[in-house]
DNA sequence: GTTCTAGAAC
DNA sequence: GTTCTAGAAC
């Protein structure tokens, strides 16, 4: 019977015929109100009277009519899309963030709408009372004060989210007329994009963006806009196309459809590391654009490869910028990657907030006195960031060659940090050619081209090591003048970045013979000890006894045979474990970034039943590749001299896996109940060279 | 590393 | 209302 459907959704796909396409985009439409709003009445009511094949993706029923979770209604939603079908998001949707992911469906084919149900609050409560039936006034007021709650905290959506239709209704009447309006699409129409039934005070704001949607000429006063689209982020579709063929540079024409395929749901990747910055040089110190537009795609070209997953963007104010546009087709003609790196119009202190763009890292074009002031983008950074800014950059330096930059973590009390999300400002000094300014180069551009292309490595080093903080750079050395302390050095003691609580393994390790109760075994080399919160069955510790050795990071080729000693007593506590229950697995390895100090090799059983385990981030240290197995950090400190490490911060907030039938679980409870049962075998990669122990017979591991 | 707790989510 | 998470404090 879905040979109906499929069949129905079938003109759409045909590339033959253009025009049909455009029209005949599919729709995500985002209910957005309280419980008893009547979200689901209105997808009911419109898929009733509607000819457009419609789903209803509702949160409370997903889960065979029990509620499901939001990764279940994007997946349920993409795989609906596939199909060519539209969707509605049945839930609450109250908030930002909660809708996100949802708007990232959109993309060439499919156009994402919020439907809002901003009814009075009562109307809400009141139905709720009648809902759930028995003993009105109690019921009524429990929802009342689970409704007044959520409505408290909610966020309208904004055409900025993405979204290309917004239609509020504060009424039952509203309601009607969204119903028909929806009801109305048939598989070929499209709905007119913008907001719609808005009568708040924040009207102006939705009608600004609305404006500047349909008329960009008009709003170059605006903050921003995109001049190349930012997979991932609000700008949605709709508005790139507009801005790029309507001032000018249709030339562009961008790739507005890079991933518009519903079927996988693309990683969110507003926690990629991304660097914003600005031309340097270029203004008040009056370098050739030409020649720094070179500059700039011959740097970035150099560091790409070394980049990973990160961004780099470079920012203009204006959508008329020279710089930007020679930078662009410069780029494009060196094919550089445009998702890793490309421009963007606005202001470097408001790319979040302003252009939805999440950059965790800016540049700032200083001056050699690294102080405020001055105009441009360095009186800008310092003014937005507060004198925070000031305070940071002086703790680290006091002044900076031309040609160097310096990395600064912002204080998290910056208004820069805690609304834009910028955790670090570079400064870089680039070459100077306006004689009214300091150290003139008199037009020397064989200087001038050295110190600027400088500049721009050192802004790159720079970022990259913030962009990495987690792994160790032994070498990354001299990025700047400036003392620039992003690293704890390796090798020294760093006594005082470990707080007393977390010294305990420290201690016994260096005085085992104080604390008998805990030692399980001792030697010269290591000591033995139960984990003071065990995540298993059985889950030990095997600390090393050398002083400074405080985990992976520090570990080198001389304490290879240190790894293997420990690694021995580890299997031979392990095989005592066996003898004692022979059902059990046990892992042998080390987190990649321990919260204790004191080098030391965990011996964990598999079956993860504790109740100690509480929080992702124990779950995901012990199953993703944060944690390093004790055989593989052997290897690759025998190979080149230190182990692998992680960066933590994502692995430990990957959603929860079970680590035997990789399984998705939306929490700990949840997850904890479905690996108490469990019994698939545990991945191929964990069984090869004697991660697990025992090591399983191959009929465990071939289907 | 844990505990505590505010607030997010439903 | 409860359940759960995540950040701060220790």
């Amino acid at each position: 019977m879905e040979m109906d459907i499929d069949g129905a959704s079938k003109p759409k796909d045909e590339k033959a015929c253009e025009q049909e396409k455009e029209k005949g985009k599919q729709i995500v439409a985002l209910l957005v109100g309280a419980p008893a709003s009547g979200k689901s009445t209105f997808c009911e009511n419109v898929m009733r009277a509607s000819s457009r094949p419609w789903v209803r993706i509702c949160q409370d029923t997903i889960n065979n009519g029990k509620a499901g979770s939001k990764p279940l209604c994007l997946k349920s939603a993409a795989a609906s899309l596939k199909e060519g079908k539209s969707v509605f998001i049945d839930r609450c949707n109250l908030g930002k963030d909660q809708r996100v992911d949802f708007v990232k469906l959109g993309g060439s084919e499919v156009e994402v709408h919020a439907v809002v149900l901003d009814l009075p609050a009562k109307l809400c409560i009141s139905r709720i009372a009648k809902r759930t039936g028995h003993e009105g006034n109690l019921q009524g007021g429990k929802a009342a004060a689970v409704v007044n709650r959520m409505l408290q905290n909610k966020e309208l959506p904004k055409l900025s989210e993405g979204f290309s239709r917004i239609t509020f209704c504060r009424n039952e009447t509203d309601v009607e007329t969204a119903v028909n309006t929806y009801a109305a699409v048939g598989p070929l129409d499209t709905l007119s994009h913008g907001c719609f039934g808005q009568k708040d005070p924040s009207a102006k704001t939705q009608l600004g963006i609305l404006k500047f949607l349909k008329r960009p000429h008009e709003t170059d006063t605006q903050d921003s806009v995109p001049s190349q689209p930012t997979e991932g982020n609000s700008q949605c579709g709709k508005t790139q196309e507009t801005v790029s063929s309507s001032s000018g540079m249709a030339n562009q024409k961008i790739k507005v459809s890079e991933d518009p395929v519903p079927g996988s749901i693309s990683q969110d990747d507003s926690d990629v590391p991304t660097l914003a910055f600005p031309s340097i040089s270029t203004a008040d110190f009056q370098f050739n654009l030409e020649k720094a537009s070179d500059i700039i795609v011959q740097k970035v070209e150099e560091f790409m490869d070394k980049l990973g997953n990160a961004k780099l963007v470079l920012v203009d104010l204006t959508e008329r910028s020279k710089i930007l546009s020679l930078v662009r087709a410069k780029a494009a003609e060196k094919n550089i990657d445009s998702k890793r790196f490309f421009t963007f119009v606005g202001d470097i202190c408001q790319l979040y907030t302003k252009g939805g763009l999440r950059c965790n890292v800016i540049a700032n074009a200083a001056n050699w006195r690294l102080k405020p002031g001055g105009g441009g983008v360095n009186a800008a950074i310092f003014n937005a960031a507060g004198a925070a800014l000031e305070a940071a950059t002086m703790d680290r330096a006091k002044s900076l060659h031309p040609g160097n930059a310096l990395v600064v973590p912002l204080p998290s009390t910056s208004p820069l940090y805690y609304k834009e999300g910028v955790t670090h400002v570079i400064h870089v000094l680039g070459p100077n050619m306006n004689p009214n300014r300091p150290n003139c180069l008199d037009n020397d551009y064989i200087k001038g081209c050295k110190v600027l292309e400088d500049a721009y490595s050192s802004l790159f080093k720079g970022f990259l090591s913030v962009a990495n903080t987690q792994v160790s750079f032994p070498s990354s050395g001299s990025i700047s003048s400036g003392p620039s302390k992003l690293k704890e050095d390796t090798s020294g003691t760093k006594t005082n970045s470990w707080a007393p609580c977390l010294q305990a393994l420290y201690n016994i390790a260096m005085q085992p013979e104080k604390h008998n109760k805990q030692v399980l075994e001792a030697s010269d080399d290591l000591v033995v000890i139960n984990d003071m919160y065990p995540k298993a069955k059985r889950h030990l510790l095997v600390l090393a006894r050398i002083k400074g050795l405080d985990c992976l990071a520090d570990v080198r080729k001389e304490h290879l045979h240190l790894l293997k000693t420990m690694h021995e007593v580890g299997l031979r506590w392990t095989n005592k474990f066996l003898g004692e229950d022979a059902s059990l697995v046990i892992r042998l390895g080390y987190h990649s970034i321990p919260s204790m100090r004191q080098l030391h090799l965990h011996v964990i059983s598999q079956d993860f039943d504790s109740k100690c385990l509480k929080h992702k981030k124990h779950w995901n240290s012990f199953t993703t590749a944060f944690f390093r197995d004790s055989v593989d950090v052997i290897e690759e400190v025998n190979n080149h001299g230190k182990a692998t490490i992680l960066d933590d911060n994502k692995l430990l907030s990957m959603e929860l896996r079970c680590h035997r039938c990789r399984s998705a679980h939306p929490n700990i409870p949840r997850l904890k109940s479905h690996i108490s049962n469990c019994q698939d075998p545990f991945p191929a990669e964990l069984q090869k060279k004697g991660r697990l122990v025992p090591v399983h017979t191959n009929s465990d591991i071939d289907p």
